[in-house]
DNA sequence: CGAAGGTGGTGAATCGCTTCAGTGATACGG
DNA sequence: CCGTATCACTGAAGCGATTCACCACCTTCG
């Protein structure tokens, strides 16, 4: 028969106890050894499971941790919310996803819904990292941003994406690409999000003839940007923001009977396992996903457990060459 | 200035009515069209939000369905979770995704953990179908099996494997193969699971000299099996039990220099999205994952609502031939 | 020997909402 | 015109923990 769920009073009737010694026993806090061993006994006797509802409408803590993602279309996202739901589950906490679908309105309507769920604090990737909503959100509720610093005083894991913007045209560059294409998420319409501001910057500093394009969420509009890309006597490289994005470059080119590299030349940024499966692989950023992911769930923990709400992680990106870029020299 | 979380009370103060009418107007129950707007107008004049925690511990819904997924390393199951994810948010429902990491007894323990955190109901992908605390769990909360029935009163969303066995099997035959390699996830040692039962009784009625390797959890582990499968005189076709195990496959088949299909044929099973984009795209068994999520999401809303919780629906696969099948004939 | 201090507990309030049993009205059928 | 529904709403009792303010008792020390 399935054991009913016990409440607190009925361990203490069962002790002997009061309500609240039972409370302190089971959190090991107050009592004597001799207490808490019979408390236990009593407690596995009785199948106790503390309610997490109770324990949180009282103490004001849910276990809960959000994670709101840009778009969870996006394969890298996808295993960043698995590592760090796997994460948080290790320091017994829970995740909840959210996905923003590409949608910076929804955006700001889930970070809020999430808030009022009670979460203990949420780690986000924003799609609109200046959005007004920010700052007061930060207030009431610990948020770590990933990729993006954030309007408002959260922690952050920021990339660097100059270095990884410069690592990746650097390489382009030398391989003696000269006009490319860059194809980035859309996100809110800051024209001066960082990774854009680098990317021009460099194309600059570099001497490169630079076309920007920009890709709504999915594959399926990563490889309708792709085509708007690749017209004929288009750039010789294309560089993706995401290995997302270079999924639909690939997709694009088989629709459009080009070689990946021979053709055009593609460089992703992320690093997600299925770039190394495809023909040819794909060479891309690598901004290693366990760092991050590691880093995340250290800083939310740490925020959540009251403790230090301003800190800042870098991540620095590496070259991961598989060879869909082309030599042209 | 963050505008501070009011009560139920507080607005019942503000509107002259007593907390209870508030309760219910605030979900169109019981009140007059007036007072009904009156307390909205109170309510977002103060910036009341609900608070869940506190409902959930009064009304006994806490407004979250538990996932729990066999491996979320497996692409398919994450298409699945996110899919899933943002049906039950359409329902104003969270999703609670938890990850068994390929390991029956984590199973056991998450789904248990679940059941704790007062999940209204929830979906699984089950590791071990014939584990015996199902039936104990299903008693106590709704749960929605996906892929394989289960033992206990669930409702079912069932491959219908025989059909995707038959599918892929006869397409093999066709075109000339009779030694193959079936690669399967390693699950719970029952050696009866209805997979591994169709793909042997299938075998035996088409004539096909088979062995059967398995597959821990994650691509190194796929492709370290794919490994002992390609041995050389092997077999001519692979018949992988998911799309992610066929990637590993094709990750094999790089480092041995093997081509696909010319060496080595190689048949999925689910149909990912990435599947498309592998040279040569993978030929596998579609599963229809938009209609498996509609159904799973139907099934555990109507059971956490208080509806039926013994529903079964089928699922038909079709073949998604693109081209990793070698035709020998 | 009495005050101070540390254990190991108790009782009651509280968290914010839901829900059940009423309670005055007003409407209605006979 | 009375009895009975129906409607709109109130009061109070939970839901199952946590936590704060005490308290009794035993040491310990000046």
């Amino acid at each position: 028969m399935p054991r009913k769920r016990a409440t607190i009073r009925e361990v203490a009737k069962a002790t002997g106890l009061s309500p609240a010694a039972v409370s302190y026993a089971l959190r090991g806090l107050q009592v004597s050894e001799e207490t808490m061993e019979r408390v236990r006994a009593a407690a596995a006797e009785l199948g106790y499971e503390a309610d997490p509802i109770a324990r949180a409408l009282a103490s004001g803590r849910t276990g809960m941790i959000g994670l709101l993602c840009g778009s969870l279309e996006d394969l890298w996202q996808q295993s960043l919310a698995v590592g760090i739901s796997r994460g948080l589950r290790e320091k017994d906490r829970y995740a909840l996803i959210l996905d923003a679908v590409g949608d910076p309105a929804r955006e700001r309507a889930l970070a809020q819904q999430l808030r009022d769920q009670r979460v203990d604090g949420m780690i986000v990737q924003p799609l609109d990292p200046a959005a007004p909503f920010w700052p007061e959100l930060c207030e009431s509720v610990p948020v770590v941003a990933i990729g993006d610093s954030l309007a408002g005083t959260a922690a952050e894991v920021v990339f660097d994406n100059r270095s990884g913007v410069t690592l990746a045209l650097e390489h382009l560059r030398e391989l003696g690409h000269r006009r490319i294409a860059v194809l980035t998420p859309t996100r809110a319409s800051t024209p001066d999000r960082p990774a854009d501001v680098h990317v021009t910057a460099e194309a600059e500093r570099l001497g490169l003839d630079m076309e920007v394009f920009t890709a709504a969420h999915g594959l399926a509009a990563a490889t309708e940007a792709a085509h708007r890309a690749l017209r004929p006597g288009g750039p010789t490289a294309v560089f993706c923001f995401s290995d997302s994005i270079a999924y639909g470059v690939y997709a694009a080119a088989r629709e459009l009977g080009l070689s990946i590299p021979g053709d055009v030349s593609v460089m992703g940024y992320d690093d997600h396992p299925m770039s190394g499966l495809l023909t040819p692989g794909l060479t891309t950023v690598d901004w290693n996903i366990d760092g991050i992911v590691k880093a995340a769930v250290r800083l939310v923990s740490a925020a959540a457990d009251g403790g230090a709400r301003r800190r800042r992680v870098v991540q620095k990106p590496t070259l991961e060459e598989r060879g869909s870029v082309r030599d042209l020299t």
